[in-house]
DNA sequence: AAGATTACCTGAAGGC
DNA sequence: TGCCTTCAGGTAATCT
C-alpha cells in the first residue's frame, strides 16, 4: 500500500527520467482520471522537468510543447503538473515498450527513448489529473505538514489539541500528509502509545516520543525501499523490503519484538485494522471501549446501564 | 463542526 | 470442487 515511503521511493526512481519527452499517451479505463482528454492533448511533446513527492502525491512537472497551447486553453502556462495518487494498488513502472502489459494497466506514457511509463491499478482507488501551478496549489492547500519536515513543536500543536484518537490523527492527511495504516501502527508501537489514546490526552513527553517515532519509522522505511505486502513495487517494478522489518503491522498473535512477553493484538480504530502490543502500549483512562461521544456523555450525564463501569 | 461511518473497487482467503 | 461472503485500506461523501 503506497504511503509516504513507497511514494518517495517511486519518486526517486522516476527522477532519472527528467529531460525525457513524452511522445504518446494511451488509456485503458479512465474512470479514475480527471479529464483524460486534457492529458491526451497536452502531454505528447511535453518534457518532464521535475519529479516531486507531496505527502502521498507524486508530482511530475512538464514543460509543454508551444503547439499544444491551442489544444488546451484551460492550462495557459508553459509548465503543468501531472498529479498521481497511487491509492491502494496503483503502480507507476518503467517498461521496455515491447514488454507485454500487466493486467489492469490503464495508462501508457511512451517516452522518446523507446521506453514506456505505465500506470497499473487493480482497484482503481488511485487518481490521475493534470493541474496548472495554480490548480496544484489549490489541490495541496488542505493537506497537513510533511512528517519529515515539521518541528516537534508544530507536531505537538497539530496533534495535542485534538480529541480524536491518535491513530485517526496520524491517518488524517489534513494533520500530517503521507502516513498510512502501516506506518501509523509502526510509529505508535515505537512510541509505546495505544492507538485509541486521544490526541489531547497525550503528554508533551508522549507527543515528543511519537514525533521521533514517526520520523525514525519513515526514514527506516525509505532506506529499505518501502513495504511490499501485496502490490507495491517501485518505478523499476521491484518490491521494497521493509515488510521484513515490520514490528506489529500484520503480526497479530505473534510475540511483541520488544517485550517478548505479550502477543500483538489487532483491533479496529478509526475504521482501520490497528496492531499493537497490549503490554508496551497501554490504553490509559481515556482510551476505553466507548466512542469519544460516549466518553463525553459519561463525564456529564448519567450513563445507560450497558455503558456503565463494571 | 469535529469526528465517525460508508461507498468505491478487485482479489485473496476462508467457510461450507 | 466451487460458490459465496468477508476483508483489506486511501479518500471523499455522508451521517451524527
Amino acid at each position: 500500500m503506497p504511503e509516504l515511503a513507497e511514494v518517495e521511493t517511486v519518486a526517486r526512481g522516476l527522477r532519472p527520467l527528467a529531460g525525457r519527452r513524452i511522445v504518446a499517451v494511451r488509456f485503458g479505463k479512465t474512470d479514475f482520471i480527471d479529464h483524460p482528454e486534457r492529458i491526451e492533448a497536452l502531454l505528447p511533446g511535453s518534457r518532464l522537468v521535475e519529479v516531486r513527492r507531496h505527502g502521498k502525491l507524486l508530482l511530475l512537472a512538464f514543460d509543454r510543447e508551444p503547439a499544444a497551447a491551442k489544444a488546451a486553453p484551460a492550462l495557459p502556462g508553459a509548465r503543468f503538473w501531472l498529479v498521481v495518487h497511487l491509492g491502494m494498488t496503483g503502480q507507476l513502472v518503467l517498461h521496455e515498450a515491447a514488454c507485454p502489459p500487466a493486467r489492469h494497466t490503464h495508462v501508457w506514457f511512451s517516452l522518446d527513448d523507446g521506453r514506456e511509463l505505465r500506470y497499473t491499478d487493480i482497484r482503481r482507488f488511485g487518481h490521475l489529473r493534470l493541474a496548472s501551478p495554480e490548480e496544484l496549489a489549490v489541490l495541496v492547500a488542505p493537506l497537513g505538514a510533511e512528517p519529515l519536515e515539521l518541528s516537534e513543536a508544530e507536531f505537538r500543536r497539530r496533534l495535542g489539541s485534538r480529541r480524536a484518537r491518535v491513530k485517526a490523527l496520524l491517518l488524517d492527511q489534513h494533520v500530517l500528509r503521507g502516513l498510512g495504516n502501516i506506518y501509523a501502527d509502526e510509529s505508535l508501537w515505537r512510541a509505546r502509545l495505544h492507538p485509541m489514546r486521544c490526541g489531547s490526552d497525550l503528554t508533551a513527553e508522549e507527543l515528543d516520543r511519537l514525533w521521533r517515532a514517526v520520523r525514525a519509522v519513515l526514514r527506516e522505511a525509505i532506506r529499505h525501499g518501502g513495504t511490499s505486502i501485496s502490490d507495491y513495487v517501485n518505478a523499476l517494478g521491484r518490491p521494497g523490503s521493509y515488510q521484513k522489518r515490520l514490528r506489529v503491522y500484520g503480526r497479530a498473535g505473534r510475540r511483541c519484538p520488544r517485550c517478548h512477553a505479550a502477543k500483538i493484538e489487532r483491533i479496529v480504530v478509526a475504521g482501520r485494522g490497528s496492531h499493537f502490543c497490549p503490554r508496551c502500549q497501554r490504553a490509559g483512562r481515556s482510551a476505553g471501549s466507548g466512542s469519544p461521544r460516549q466518553v463525553r456523555v459519561a463525564a456529564g450525564k448519567k450513563l445507560p446501564r450497558s455503558l456503565g463501569p463494571g
